[in-house]
DNA sequence: TTATATAGTGAATTTGGGTTCATTTTATGA
DNA sequence: TCATAAAATGAACCCAAATTCACTATATAA
């Protein structure tokens, strides 16, 4: 049984139908995964060896190799594994069919907790897809990526697109809209995790309505 | 004559009263250090080698030993090049005692023409100090680097303060006014920088103004 | 309990690329 | 023109770290 191919991100979700052994083996994988997304989001791809991640997963190099081909496959799953939590959740709450007002209120809590909750993955994934530059550690990656990310945008514009048509929001290009959102509430989480003691996350999610909502966006009645 | 030690840029200034071999030589450095630039933030630190390097200055390796003593310090160098020039030119900006709205949008012109006119130093110093997140090939850099962005924050928000108390702009936390105003003309102007044909730069100094100060910070008169 | 397969190990090998330095080329000035 | 010094060169060296693989340990089945 080749590991490396048969246990895929995707499969996950059939966990509670394999085998003992297999449910070993995924937890394992789980693990390396998860000592090599704290490492490389500290450090950064290049500064981490293998031989370190090994022992952080408790499990010798070798070992490492039966899960993934290379180094680079291991960072790879990485980042598409953090990649996934943050899009799908973020979609998740943007597809929702309810007020748009409401719903962009809902996608900055979630934001906040997603941060909160993630930061070694957050870290990890701005580091890549970053704000706005991409000096990746490989172009492929990027592209994948990045379209993980566009996506998402986009769906925060149509969000507003429909606010504006709905009289909810000011008229203003949607997808500019969704920018200057996105890039203010990523400022000041940025801040936050600088020095999350500084003051309670939830400011977070507040500031930004105050700063944005109510000020650029919203429609006075 | 040690050229690694007694060529700093501190002393470019002096560069007319230089004979023509010293002359010559900090032509050099300069060669090298624009073929570093090129390199490092087209492919980040770890994906250049100093043959590539060498190769694209038209030097040998060993020639750009003569002018660095490592890859880290070259690297060093063309880092805080880049820092100084952005940062001195936008604190400029904004040290000038006029309108601090005046101020403001003379900020943003500038920093437009920045961007348009060295994307590659732009790239490399975002890269490096980021939306935020700082995952860096040293942190010690990191600091350095980061003290230089946080100073140009702070001046910017000073700006908002002095315009605040003369009820220029709304009241806000001119901190958070600092950064919510460099998050959106960021994110708009790496999104000129992507495809660069699709609209004007003027437009983004406009787009910031209209959907950041008209609407957050400028006081309705 | 023993045989067989599967999983895990880490020392040894390989590799990429930073750095060095003996040699060559160029510049200076007598 | 020739001697000497300064600068440039790039093949060879070296090392860190990725990858491999022969071996050991463990689990499964007969």
């Amino acid at each position: 049984m080749d590991l490396t191919h048969t246990l895929h991100l995707g499969d996950k979700m059939k966990k509670d139908k394999l085998s003992r052994k297999e449910r070993e083996q995924l937890q394992r994988r789980t693990e390396i995964l998860q000592a090599a997304l704290e490492l490389f989001s500290q450090k950064g791809y290049h500064n981490v060896s293998m031989q370190e991640i090994a022992a952080r997963a408790e499990f010798a190099v070798g070992t490492i190799y039966k899960f993934f081909k290379s180094k680079e496959e291991l960072y790879r799953e990485v980042l598409m594994q953090t990649a996934i939590l943050i899009c799908s959740t973020l979609s998740e709450v943007l597809e929702e069919k309810v007020n748009e007002y409401i719903t962009i209120k809902k996608y900055l809590e979630t934001k906040c907790k997603l941060f909160m909750e993630n930061i070694s993955a957050i870290q990890l994934y701005f580091a890549e897809v970053g704000g706005g530059v991409r000096i990746n550690v490989k172009r492929a990656l990027d592209t994948e990526l990045r379209s993980f990310y566009d996506q998402m945008i986009r769906k925060l514009a149509t969000v507003f697109d429909k606010g504006i048509q709905k009289k909810i929001f000011q008229a203003f290009d949607p997808y500019y809209l969704a920018l200057a959102l996105e890039s203010i509430s990523n400022a000041f989480l940025f801040e936050w995790m600088e020095n999350p003691d500084k003051f309670p996350i939830s400011t977070i999610a507040d500031l930004t309505e105050k700063i944005f909502l109510e000020r650029i966006s919203l429609l006075p009645k």
